[in-house]
DNA sequence: GACTCTTTCTACGGATCGTAGAAGACGCGC
DNA sequence: GCGCGTCTTCTACGATCCGTAGAAAGAGTC
């Protein structure tokens, strides 16, 4: 499933915090402190597109950029996690009541905005 | 993080799904499926002791259980998973919109019942 | 057409995992 | 107490994945 390596994990990370397209030499730039070669950033996001988790142009120097957010690939996760209970809600209900009090809060204000009917103010 | 072999996850889920403690035979025959040697099962397992996800007694046909429900370990996985998330409430705010109806409702009533100060009727 | 930059191909070493044999430790029946 | 079958631990090996990168092939520029 979540299968990521720690390099490749890093590269995607910085395609997310860039947001739009990168070459592979800026995003080596990026990654100086790895002192990486250029052909080890193309490996990885050539493995990286075969996962699924980036993309790029066929324009001269190659623009890459990762397909979907940061956020949407967590809540994917999160998503493929849950089906891996047995019981969802039991787990659901773990999931929630261990998390911290200002999240729930959180949830709950998603949870209104999410199902207005269900508004208990109204 | 989460990283359990195909044949791993495979005993662990087993394990759960017995409940109890089980013998290295009892799980091998419970895997007949597979037909794995007797060894093999006991590697598996002393590797899952070693990840934390199994104990045994010291008995002597050793008996083996996991640690920690199915539900419990899927929940803290989704928290591993969130943690990852730049933006948390923004990955929260995409599961929850990717969650079903049904379990939409659930959420709801786990929340009210994780905190009654926020019931709104009171 | 030669030079340089970019992209792709190929490879290798380490780690993890599925798989299991060999060897050692135990306990039961006699 | 001893031998035999069973259980446990040790050790190992092949496959796959990932970090890493050199070598080779392509393409644009002057």
């Amino acid at each position: 499933m979540n299968t990521l390596g720690e390099l490749e994990r890093s590269v995607l990370e910085h395609l997310w915090a860039v947001g739009g397209p990168v070459t592979a030499t800026a995003l080596r730039d990026g990654l100086v402190d790895r002192g990486l070669a250029l052909t080890t950033v193309h490996t990885v996001l050539t493995r990286l597109e075969q996962k699924g988790f980036v993309e790029h142009d066929d324009a001269r120097p190659r623009q890459f950029r990762a397909r979907g957010s940061r956020e949407e690939h967590v809540a994917d996760l999160m998503h493929e996690v849950l089906g891996q209970a047995g019981d969802r809600q039991a787990a659901l209900a773990r999931f929630v009541g261990s998390v911290g009090d200002d999240e729930v809060r959180m949830l709950r204000e998603l949870l209104a905005a999410a199902d207005p009917d269900a508004l208990p103010q109204r």
